[in-house]
DNA sequence: ACCCAGGGTCATA
DNA sequence: TATGACCATGGG
């Protein structure tokens, strides 16, 4: 199969437009986990507080999250919303990372059974997997999210009701499985949408406006 | 007032 | 397998 370098060429316009993103935000991969269950469909600003509450009370580790009364967790989980759910998808990853014996043990698995690992937890779908997968093991695994879509629909690289599966193959079979350049990549992205892709008219801004057709409509 | 956010699960057809 | 309801906060 012949790879298509416009993969490899909208990473280098956005990086030249943007720059390193230090992704993941986190001081610990265990924070990174966490980072990623709570972030699901919700902003990033509101899963930064919830993380604080955490450190704040000491609580930002796996056996203090299992020891927790639900309620308690759930109140400071508040501010990153759908709090009751993600209290017990935080906890059930915290259960399943305490029984394969943690972060040491995780890192002797080969892609495939981590990743198998991660989705066996109930609360973590494809996209937190992969956040996981990259950012806190530092596997070349392409994280997909609504973003990279919509981008590269209007990019015409892809259609807009691909699958994630279908996105991710594209991706792994487009560039190389490097971890630094799929960190960035993701960061990219999401950082270019929220910028300036999100709605019509901030298109103008945009740095791949000569190959976005929404930017030149 | 409305829309969306760095998703995922579950019930229904 | 494929939709739809649901989860809930905070900022634009």
């Amino acid at each position: 199969m012949k790879r298509n370098l416009r993969f490899q060429q909208v990473y280098n316009e956005l990086f030249a437009a943007y720059g390193k993103q230090y992704w993941w935000p986190g001081e610990t991969p265990f924070e990174v986990m966490v980072g990623a269950i709570l972030t699901q469909n919700t902003a990033w600003i509101n899963v930064e507080k919830a993380i604080a509450n955490l450190k704040q009370a000491d609580q930002l580790d796996p056996q203090s999250i299992v020891d927790s009364e639900h309620d308690q967790l759930a109140l400071w989980l508040q501010p990153s919303g759908y709090f009751n759910i993600k209290a017990k998808r935080l906890r059930n990853y915290c259960l399943w990372y305490l029984d394969v014996g943690g972060y040491a043990s995780l890192c002797n698995l080969d892609d495939t059974t981590l990743r198998k690992g991660l989705l066996s937890v109930n609360g973590v779908g494809p996209e937190t997997a992969d956040d996981i997968m990259l950012y806190a093991f530092e596997r070349p695994w392409f994280v997909v999210d609504a973003y990279t879509k919509r981008l590269f629909s209007r990019l015409g690289l892809m259609e807009e009701d691909i699958s994630y599966q279908e996105v991710q193959d594209l991706f792994h079979a487009h560039l190389n499985a490097e971890v630094a350049l799929f960190n960035e990549y993701h960061a990219l992205i999401v950082m270019h949408c929220k910028d300036v892709c999100r709605k019509k008219p901030l298109c103008q801004q945009c740095v791949l406006r000569e190959r976005c057709p929404v930017a030149q409509a």
